[in-house]
DNA sequence: CATGAATGAGCATTCATTCAT
DNA sequence: AATGAATGAATGCTCATTCAT
């Protein structure tokens, strides 16, 4: 009753368990640290056991999750940031873009990514560490335009990084509905390359 | 079998509710939404009747949690602007400290703040009135730099205003446990006023 | 902040019983069993405390309740009888009248007479003698008949006694409302006539 | 820790919803609308979550035991009266024997029958339905008695059948215990027939 | 004596987890 | 290996009862 096809029992366990992630981020996406193991085995056209199977408890998954949202994130914004090895304003740019494409596709993550429960279910290093892999691949991009001469050499990087990040949640939150993503990474990056470069560009 | 003295019961009636908020607040900055009513008597050295003789409900009792946290600090935002209603620049200090501070005092309620849950248990509308209240307060700010010249007038105020917010949380969240809350402000003020003036200040 | 005037405290007290299970019936009228006792003390603007002077507990104000108003159904079904002492046809009548009039009075304590909970409150042996009560007052003005020639003389009169007290109920329930209390009697009456004398009345 | 036997778990399953109903009604014929979930799942030697996945919530169960004994007691009305098609006056004594019986039997159901929970339980419109049913099932049988001439012809068809529906309940109340349902049953049946046909029967 | 705030046992319901099939 | 019925601890909430004022 379950597994589309229902051809190779075997090749299916393969696959089960990122596929039941996809399907659990999915759930994750609309019930937050409320998802309930019920609800993803029958989105995952699964028995519950079979959940149990590849992830030993609902922590187990909720920080599956987590992490494999995590990674994805920080790939997207590396990958956005690769995009313009040369062009730290361009860099800028497409950095801006992928934070707040990255705000619409994982909001709930973003969204509780504060909560304490989530401190709780993390390795309780983990929460730095991941906080600071974000702050790292911002802080990459801000010493790559600094080194380049583009951005101010006294700069702050440390608090540039962190207000940048900062940026694209509330920035999201409060224009997210009323313009477009592109429209408001426009305008963004351009607020930001002023804070980074100490002029008002044209 | 309650609350601290022993002595007195009826006389406390009166303040009892504002005790309950109190302890409430402190279940709350634990456990977020999760809070649970078993947990809040407990702490208050009451039985959870008495908790329903001043919240009808659990959500009533988060509500004002909330409501009371948002309140307060608004106007302590608004009390850190009009410390300095001439000085566009010393307000930005004022209100960029003050906005730190209250990281650090409210966190779990910040934390929480994009949580899906929240906005239902607010009027729906008050969702959104509630960042609406924080943007224009900054926006307010913004306003008075412009007019006085201090900051530049081309400046995207929306944008700018959002940005500011959500600097005080991941300021907060990176650094807030490696460096004072006066060097923090201090860090983010200066960045904060390169990006609202257009040039680097020193 | 209660009793309309604040004269006499004492005065209250004696009456305070009385007014108490007056208000009592008329929440048991809409609760049933489901009386809370600070309804009650709320409607008789009354203290709950002082309720528990008066009933030791809620099983004690509930068993009062359903004695008082047995008793004054008793009451009115021996005055119906009363009012035509001489004369069988006209104490049937009369009967008829008072006992669906009772109905709409005190359906709530008929509706719930056999529920097993009440059997719990009452004295195990009350409910039987409650029973008997009612039986026997009917049993009196079917024994008058007999003796008066009226009824025919072979009656059953356990069973027409209880015949008549059951049809008293589901007269009212089926009918009550769909036509005056006062055509639901004669029509009762006529019908339980017949059963009584054995031959059709014109 | 729960079924008899102790051997099969799942095959149960099947099973289930029937045994708890079993159970369930035995609980609700001492408890009356206040049946207890845990009350019934410890009797069905089953865990709470058990109950909870037959049915939804208590209403439910009550519901379901409501509608499952109206739907029986009206079978056997039915059937009595099937079973003496063309004997009016037999039809009637079956019809009294089953009445009788069924008080035995479901004694807690008719005792709440009238309570005002029930109503709000049902279907608005069902409560008004379940009278209905047996009202227009008990006048069939009048009506057919009248059809044979055996029944006089100016009954009054309502209160008669109302009055027979009555009689039931309060003739087992009152006499159930002291003497046998077939007596009872004969009794009955002599003294409504009499109401019936105008004529004392010998 | 009256009061009503405080109490907490009790009950309905949910959901992560297990294990017989 | 997969299943999903069964489990029961945990939690929100109610209401009879008490007792300090």
């Amino acid at each position: 009753m379950h597994h589309s096809g229902g051809s190779t029992k075997r090749a299916d366990a393969v696959t089960n368990r990122a596929r039941i992630l996809e399907v659990a981020q999915s759930v994750f996406a609309e019930c937050g640290l409320e998802l309930e193991m019920n609800e993803v085995a029958a989105r995952a056209n699964l028995g519950v056991g079979t959940l149990y199977r590849h992830f030993a408890n609902r922590e187990d998954l909720l920080r599956a999750i987590v992490l494999y949202t995590i990674d994805d994130a920080l790939a997207q914004l590396r990958s956005a940031l690769a995009s313009a090895p040369d062009d730290p304003r361009a860099a800028l740019q497409a950095l801006v873009f992928a934070g707040l494409h990255l705000q619409q596709q994982y909001r709930p993550l973003f969204a509780v990514m504060r909560d304490p429960r989530l401190a709780k279910l993390l390795d309780p290093s983990y929460g730095q560490t991941t906080h600071t892999r974000f702050h790292e691949t911002v802080r990459d991009m801000i010493d790559h335009g600094i080194r380049a001469d583009i951005f101010r050499d006294d700069l702050d990087q440390e608090i540039a990084a962190a207000t940048i990040i900062g940026s694209f949640t509330s920035a999201f939150d409060l224009l997210g509905t009323r313009c477009s993503l592109d429209e408001l990474a426009q305008r963004l990056s351009q607020l930001l390359l002023t804070m980074l470069t100490g002029k008002t560009e044209k």
